[in-house]
RNA sequence: GCGCUUGUAGCUCAGUGGAUAGAGCGCUACCCUGCGGAGGUAGAGGCCGUGGGUUCGAGUCCCGCCAAGCGCGCCA
């Protein structure tokens, strides 16, 4: 990747005017190779000399000037140039950009592909909500940031497992449990109330009506008090197929769901357990066992196995994460997790170290919460209540593009609010249909290219020398670096902006420059940026799950 | 009270310690006898919550304050 590249240039530059005697021999810092705002500053730029200056009590811009005359203006590079008060900016060979576009068409749909991961496992954990109930909008965004991390990771070399964690063992599955019972003989013409604990919307009937068709009677002596653990069981799956579906409906696919059940029947608890307790991390206080986060710098300890003897949620999630990267050997996990969950994190962190993991090997991805509203009206979000916004009814009302797209076009960081009306009343003027509308003008073009031009296989790109052409070029070469960075930062929000920035390049170079004329060369070059740029859309498209429509 | 996150254009939001802070929507004025006008061009609109500090340089880092969201269970 050129700007990699540019980086040990620079490097050898700088070691090359040391070894000159131009400037003194100082450690140099890390260099940090910018994209400046303004064009006039070039494609590249180093503040280099501005950080060497101290160390090397020199003039920044002189030192600038004696790197940049040693930076090789061959292949890529065409000028570098020192600029006050000591930036170094580098400018990209016209001639190089062009030949870029034959090598984006080489590379068709693994174009941007980077090798940071090198092949190491990575497993990104989300959505996971409780198979207690369908998932709500808000569920939607850990779906789409999840997803969509998980593309660009396996993008950036890594090897990526999605996995949904099936919370089917705790007191939330034993309220659904008892919840199902009683929709169950109310079936029946049994006069039984749902528990106060339970979940009283209207799809436990459809659950336990599922229940009853498949298993008809069997039930019939069952108590709310005692339900069935295969009953119970049935009921989680019927559950997550429904869960399943919405997340299909979203676009969103798992490789791996896990049972929670499974910690325990495989021993991995037990295991988890005898970890902690033989490195000193559980004591026993007021009849319970805790986790002595506390020796690890936590405020407090946390409960792992209560008083009655059942364990934790707590101690569930550190025998799930014990699994993770002792027995499935991960090398880093990432768990997106919703901010209502953000006093877990470092506990967890502090779990995952006491087992002997190397915390950095655990990202944990918070996310703020939505609000949803439709207009004026505030909508509440709660399984409990009768007012909830369920994520299919959300891709119902604007579309799994659009609903894609508005979830992953903001900070993880940052509170979104979604008003669902004006979702709906602006999905035409919605970005993802301006970015669709990019793809589909060029597969438009191509179509029509087909009928009435030649081929163009063996187009000269050398002829592309039209500001708004090597413009495009140069914002398709983005795609690369920004997949890069998005897998450092595990921050996918930066695609739809990027999106948008591409379709905008093509619109404006479609604007100036006729793709189809009686220049027959021309017109084949043009051709071949179409495609390249027909193939950096779908790919910034794919990677957020969005669909590339050839005709809208 | 303590902790995490946030505060940037009328609205929704971007902005890897750099050079004159951006986009979309909305608003104003333009551009169709040629490939898809779901497009393009131009403009108005900002003490980047606030007060200090660090730095050659701060929207970005540190501290205080104000405001908002979310946590602070032997729930998950």
């Amino acid at each position: 990747m050129i700007r990699d590249d540019l980086a040990s240039i620079v490097d050898a530059a700088a070691h090359a005017a040391m070894d000159a005697g131009e400037l003194p021999q100082v450690a140099l810092p890390e260099i940090v190779i910018e994209r400046p705002s303004r064009p006039e500053h070039g494609d590249y730029a180093t503040n280099l000399p501005l950080r060497l200056a101290r160390a090397a009590r020199a003039n920044p811009l002189d030192l600038a000037r004696k790197i940049a005359a040693r930076i090789p203006l061959e292949g890529a590079l065409a000028a570098a140039e020192a600029a006050p008060p000591g930036f170094i900016n580098v400018r990209l060979s016209e001639a190089w950009l062009a030949r870029q576009v034959d090598v984006i068409v080489a590379s068709g749909a693994s174009f941007a592909d980077a090798k940071l991961g090198a092949g190491q496992r990575v497993q990104v954990e989300f959505v996971s909500a409780n198979p207690t109930g369908p998932l709500t909008a808000g569920n939607g965004r850990g779906a789409a940031i999840g997803s969509v991390l998980a593309s660009v990771l396996e993008a950036a070399g890594y090897d990526v497992q999605r996995e949904y964690l099936v919370n089917d063992a705790g007191t939330q599955t034993e309220a659904f449990g008892r919840t199902l019972v009683a929709r169950y003989l109310q079936l029946f013409g049994k006069d039984v109330e749902v528990p106060p604990d339970g979940y009283p919307g209207d799809y436990m009937l459809d659950v336990a009506k599922r229940v009853k068709d498949e298993s008809a009677d069997a039930y019939l002596t069952a108590s709310p008090a005692a339900p069935p653990p295969e009953m119970v069981l049935r009921g989680v799956d019927i559950m997550v197929e429904e869960i399943r579906s919405d997340l299909d409906r979203l676009g969103v696919r798992y490789d791996e769901w896990f049972r929670e059940r499974g910690v325990y029947e495989d021993s991995v608890y037990d295991e988890a357990m005898k970890v902690l307790r033989d490195k000193g991390f559980l004591v026993e206080k007021e009849g319970a066992l805790w986790f002595a986060s506390t020796e690890l710098g936590e405020d407090k300890d946390n409960v792992v196995i209560r008083s009655t003897g059942k364990p934790t949620y707590f101690a569930s999630d550190i025998a799930y994460h014990f699994d993770k990267f002792v027995r499935r050997r991960f090398d880093r996990v990432i768990d997106v997790w919703g901010a209502d969950h953000q006093g877990h994190v470092s506990r967890m962190k502090a779990a995952v170290e006491a087992l002997g993991v190397d915390p950095a090997r655990l990202h944990i991805l918070i996310y703020q919460l939505v609000s949803f509203r439709r207009g004026e009206e505030l909508v509440r979000l709660s399984k409990r209540a009768g007012n909830i916004v369920l994520i299919r009814d959300v891709v119902e009302e604007v579309g799994r593009d659009a609903a894609r797209f508005f979830f992953l076009a903001r900070s993880a960081d940052s509170q979104m609010e979604f008003d669902l009306e004006l979702a709906k009343r602006q999905s035409a003027e919605n970005p993802v249909y301006y970015v669709q509308y990019a793809h589909a003008r060029i597969a438009g073009i191509l179509a029509n290219a087909a009928e009435r031009a030649p081929a163009f296989d063996d187009a000269d790109v050398s002829l592309l020398q039209h500001p708004m052409e090597l413009e495009l070029v140069r914002k398709m070469l983005e795609l690369p670096e920004l997949i890069v960075h998005m897998a450092r930062t595990c921050e996918p929000h930066h695609l739809p902006h990027y999106a948008q920035e591409l379709a905008t390049a093509f619109h404006a170079f479609y604007t100036e420059c006729r793709v189809l004329s009686d220049d027959a060369s021309l017109t084949k070059a043009r051709l071949k940026l179409c495609l390249a740029a027909k193939i950096a859309l779908a790919r910034a498209l794919a990677l957020m799950g969005v669909t590339a429509p050839d005709r809208m």
